[in-house]
Parts: structure tokens; sequence; C-alpha cells
DNA sequence: GTCTATACGCGGATAGAC
DNA sequence: GTCTATCCGCGTATAGAC
């Protein structure tokens, strides 16, 4: 069987199983060969659809972020949106913890990445921010986003309290943090989240005051 | 030559080498046998000192925030301490930008993060923040730190203006931000940060009133 | 135009000689 | 404690079958 009366691959069905084999054991078992073999097929024939692995993670990627909702922006006020919109972002992220590192580690210059800068930026600058606001704004956002996207805080405490006793004098309690994983980073984030929020409409008073 | 008078290698040698080739050419870089090179020796005598490779870096990580320094919290009031030691934190990823992805990709158990998470979390006990609090506070901060470490904001925009064209009718100057990079990315740290610091004053004195 | 077969030069890591 | 020799898996280039 050399070439098949119709395509066995298409661009869809890799990304697709790329994301499956990632989320299912992380993203150093993603090897071409070992893609190929979950689509029954040799590795060099990714090689018809993707010039490159890398291409392969851009599309993953891509897809990913392109699932955040952002009707928000044409329908709430500016401090809700952004509130929601970080909410939805960071789940995107956390329905894929295995993409993640890769998602960060490159500037985000796929296409749902500048949509979604698009939305952000829009909305802020419709709300009347002026741009260079709006732009750090944005960015602050992405970055926390994506820090909390990135690890759990909680999961960089061992649960052994002997590793504590008298080298981290404060951290006695530490090793309970594990258990309560989901409530320390969530709290976290909405924490962070209330605070930067906040901190945004203070700021947008004293910049309409200076202005208007 | 089997086995020279005195060693050849040491760990310390053989993490500020890796340090020094990750920071000229980039993690990806950093091969065993390209660091056994640079130290003029062949790759498996670099495990007489560490069991992998990941151990190497997991070193190299720890250096680098060992360097941070912690003494503002002996010394300021928490609210100034937290903004300059977020800064002191940012400038040590910013002075190993190729290890960051590295250094964010696990949680983070080295010695040196504990030491840091304990003098931050105690700081923030001794001023009175409940213990629940100061976790959260802590998280926050380094999600936050983190993810303006990761990556540039400015960066993730291509500077080809053609590319916005209808398809971004928000980013018609998007273009210009990577020339602009340094302003925009420290911009949207400091605004963060003071956000983040701003909104955690308010929220401690509720959380004094409620209490006291 | 889509696949298979094969091959090259890397990578991390191990075994055993000196 | 360092060497040499070696293993296996990786990304991917290339040639050719249909």
């Amino acid at each position: 069987m050399a070439r098949p009366a119709r395509p066995v691959l298409s661009r869809q069905r890799i990304v697709e199983t790329a994301t499956a084999v990632i989320d299912a054991e992380g993203l150093a078992a993603l090897s071409t060969r070992r893609l190929a073999r979950e689509l029954r097929v040799q590795a060099p024939s990714l090689y018809n659809y993707f010039a490159t692995k890398e291409e392969i993670l851009d599309a993953v990627g891509d897809a990913i972020i392109a699932g955040v909702d952002l009707s928000m922006f044409d329908r709430d006020p500016w401090p809700a949106a952004l509130t929601s919109w970080a909410r939805a972002y960071r789940a995107a992220f956390a329905a894929h913890p295995n993409v993640v590192p890769f998602l960060v580690h490159g500037p985000g210059r796929r296409p749902a990445a500048l949509r979604l800068a698009d939305a952000v930026y829009g909305a802020l600058v419709d709300a009347g921010w002026p741009p260079g606001h709006a732009t750090r704004i944005g960015a602050t956002m992405r970055y926390f986003v994506a820090g909390s996207a990135l690890g759990s805080f909680a999961l960089g405490f061992p649960d052994d309290p002997a590793l504590y006793d008298g080298r981290y004098p404060h951290l006695a309690d530490a090793h309970r943090l594990r258990e309560h994983r989901v409530q320390v980073d969530d709290g976290a984030f909405e924490l962070g989240l209330s605070a930067l929020v906040n901190g945004f409409v203070t700021l947008y008073q004293e910049v309409s005051a200076g202005t208007g």
C-alpha cells in the first residue's frame, strides 16, 4: 500500500491525535514516531501536512486558544468582561495542562492569540482607556493567567513534614498544601484577579479625571 | 588518561559552565556532549556528579533563585518589601532568560525556592496576615512574576504591518510593539505590580477590621 | 499527491576497562 | 573519576511505489 484511494491523514486528525497523546502522557511523550503509530502510519507521512514537529505543536496550541470564549467583551462592561475572560483563558489552559509549557514558551503569534489580543485591546480602547494603558493591561493579564496556569503553587511543596523542620521555620504546615491544592491555586487566582481588576478600576477613575 | 591525580570536574564547575552555555546559546544548545566538550571531558564523566541531565538543570535553576535578595523582608513594611522583592525576583529571571522556560516548568521544590517561600510567607504572617491569605498572596506573586518573566508580551506581535490589516481591526499599531519592547514589558510589570500590592493593602484593612 | 522504506546525525544514558 | 564503546530513540531528509 503506497497511495491510498483517499487520504488517510489530515491536519485535523493529526492535531486531535497529538492533543490526545499529550493530554494522556505529557509533552515529552509526543514524538513523531509515537504520533504516527497512533495514526497507523509511518512517521515521515506527517511531513506531508506539517513541515516540522513544532508546526504540529503550534497547531495544537492554536486550537486550544481558539476555544477561549470572547463574547463577554461584546456584552459586559470592561471590568466584568476582563474578569470572566481571565477565567475562561485559565480554564482553557487547565483543560490541557501538559500543553501549557509549550503554549507559554514562545511568543503568542499564533492566529488565535492575535484574535484574542485584538478583542481585549479593542474592548479596553472602546471603553475609553488610552492605547498605552490598554496594551499594558492586556500584557498584565496575560502574565498573570499564564503564570497561574503554568504550575500549581501548592504542588511545589513536598508533603513530607520532616523536610521543613529547622530549615524553613515558617513552613511548618506547608506539607498540607498538596492536599488543598485546588483551593490554594484557585483561591490565589481569584485573589490576584480581583486585586488586579480593582486596581485597574481605580486607575481608570484617575486617568479619566486627568483627561476629561 | 583514565583516572587523573585530582578530579578535573566538580558540581560547581559543571553548573557554571552549563549556565554559560545556556545564556549564550539557549536551552536547546545544552546537550551533555556539548557541555562536556566545554569542560574538556567526555560526556559520561558528568554522570559522576549528576544522575541525569535534569539534575544539572535543577542545579542551574537553584543557583539563580538562590541569588534573589530577601533582606527587604527584615527591613521594610510588607507592601514595600513585596514590591522590591518582586522586582528582584523578576530581575533574576531576566538575567538568564534562556533558563526561564525550565525554571517555571516544574514545581519549585528546589531548596532556594523553599527558602524564598519561607521568607515571603513568614514576613506576611508576622505582619498580621492570616495564614490562608499569606499563602494565596505568595502564590499570586509567583504567578505574576513567573508569567512576566516567561515571555515578552511585545515580542508576540510580528512587526509586519500588513499582517494585521483587516484581520485584526484594533491591532493596526501592534507592529510597533517590538521596538518599544522594554517599555511595554516593564510598564506592564509595574502596572500589574502596583495594582496587586494596592489591592492587598485594601484587603489588609478589611481583614484587620473584621478580625480586630 | 500520499504513503512506505531506509538512513543520517544527533540526543541521554549505561557498562566496564584502567 | 575518567575513559571508550555502545545502546536506543529522536527529528527529519530522501527515494521510490502506486
